[in-house]
DNA sequence: TCAAAAGTGTTATCCTTACACCCATGT
DNA sequence: ACATGGGTGTAAGGATAACACTTTTGA
């Protein structure tokens, strides 16, 4: 048994590191009518992001310290999305290891663009393959796939075989279908081929075509909030932090799709929203939508509590 | 903005805190026939936890290094579960703040015990109110109920209402169905209602029917630890980790339903496991099951990459 | 013989998917 | 008139839930 056999015993003789930081780290996202929108700093190449401080009460509001500090911005719906600490994530000097806890937050856009530094940036400039709303994107058949097979085929025998596979799952391969939740999978698989700058093997590096890199482990943070809100859309109603007050159900799934990177079947997703009864009509009547006016809707925020069940999908008890 | 506008800026002129300790703690998960078991140090008052160290090269090395430190035991399936650092978490002398992130292992019981202070518990002793597979606990009218009216009883007028909702959806009331995901929310609610001895005011503390309490906020990780493993059984084959090699679909009724605290379907609970193909028969016959002799299943490990994906969910495009 | 568990078969219902079609507005 | 989006109806297929019933063992 180690020096220290248990949390609540006191001879805590050996203390963590040396130097030891924690980081908090934002995905702030936002949908602007078809586009959607993560805020970053400096141009588009990091996320807000401090130290967490004393003066923090807890980790929620040490974010949303950071967040306001450093854009303007104050937030709304938030929860944790992951925490990182590869060894490898840090070369700075005096640090030994730096620790990131991230933050999935969820917001509307607002008139005045806060601080200077912070802009608002289409996601899929750091994910272009990730966007299949008009069809697979061009960067998978011409780049991806090809550097892919060649990062497979080089591998020894013993690898081959499983890197084969991972890329057939993670990229919709051998006749499989994308699957719009694994963009962790494939930025990491992208990462490990040496495809993405932040592999840090830079002979692939400066391929623009393989989207903007971000400073540290940023892009992969991002990747990891895209995944949990495009899981979470599905059986939570999460979409509607990022809407305004009221919209049109055509809004509604302009939205969706700019999250999940797929075109939805129009009649089957307004069935779908009705019937969960999670909007109602205002009464009023968006004009100028292109066609016939349109229904406005808000959403039934009194439902909350109620709409957090979900579906069961386990057979429960009965007779036997 | 603030002294340190973005993670990249080398200015990097305030570090963080006096004193940090940063925690790793594991729910470590296994099943013994119908008992849902947690691995505990200390007769059952802490998880096997212990401080971040240089040598760890990942977080989860480290929890693994602790585990097997602490326990003897190797691990087999982890993932990270949710990191915790709220103020009011400590109390120590030259600790300002302690970070613990939190992991759930699933693995099976072995034979040996590992080291002596280590034992597996039934998880329902820290969770009484949690176990339906024999109908409604009796702790939840006899106790809890009443308690909970009287808590929100004597809360202000503004906050009545909202707490009278939040003990219906949580603790099933109004008609509602018991929802075996909200592990956690009911444990807060508990707390924050003085009902477990964690709250502090130990007025209500001793009472053993709320559940054996744990040290620091060691039963609010496993209470996190079980909702997610609750949830992820629907959607995830990670149940068979749990499982011995072969086993028949009544075993692994038995230990889904340990795990779910419900009773399940059988017809249905087989069928669901066989249209979905995650096992195959062994071609042998487990005797004395106490009937019938039962054929035996294997899981399918070789489906594992594939089944990752599981439901859309989302209508997904076609004409329009 | 009976309890306990293993299995098989069938039906009603609901949700999802897909298709077809009409309505109202602006250009 | 026609393009664009709004909106309704409905039928096929699959999954789920619920019931009823037979088979095989050990005590």
């Amino acid at each position: 048994m180690g020096a220290r056999p248990n949390p609540s015993s006191p001879d805590a003789d050996e203390r963590p590191e040396g130097r030891l930081a924690v980081d908090l780290t934002a995905v702030i996202v936002a949908v602007a009518g078809d586009e959607p929108r993560v805020l970053a700093l400096q141009g588009g190449i990091a996320l807000p992001s401090g130290p967490l401080q004393s003066r923090h009460r807890t980790l929620h509001s040490g974010l949303r310290a950071w967040v306001e500090d450093q854009t303007g911005h104050a937030l709304g719906y938030i929860e944790q999305l992951y925490t990182f600490a590869d060894r490898e994530r840090t070369r700075e000097a005096a640090i030994e290891r730096r620790i990131s806890i991230s933050y999935l937050g969820l917001t509307r856009e607002r008139g005045d663009a806060g601080a200077a530094d912070a802009t608002w940036c289409n996601w899929y400039r750091y994910f272009p393959w990730e966007d299949w709303r008009r069809g697979p994107p061009a960067v998978l058949a011409r780049r991806i796939a090809p550097r892919l097979r060649v990062w497979a085929q080089r591998a020894p025998t013993v690898l081959r075989r499983n890197r084969r596979e991972r890329i057939a799952v993670t990229f919709a391969g051998g006749g499989r279908s994308w699957n719009e939740e694994f963009v962790l999978q494939r930025y990491e698989l992208l990462w490990e081929a040496g495809l993405v700058a932040e592999s840090g093997g830079d002979r692939d590096a400066a391929d623009p075509t393989m989207g903007t890199p971000m400073a540290h482990d940023h892009r992969r943070i991002l990747a990891t909030g895209i995944a949990r809100l495009r899981a979470k859309i599905k059986y939570r109603p999460v979409v509607f932090e990022l809407m305004p007050a009221s919209f049109t159900l055509f809004q509604l799934q302009r939205a969706v799709e700019a999250l999940a990177g797929q075109r939805l079947h129009k009649q089957n997703f307004r069935r779908l929203i009705e019937q969960q009864g999670l909007v109602e009509e205002t009464g009023k009547v968006a004009t100028a939508t292109g066609g016939r006016p349109a229904k406005l809707f808000r959403f039934r925020r009194d439902i909350v509590t109620e709409r957090t069940a979900a579906g069961t999908k386990l057979p429960l008890y009965r007779s036997d």
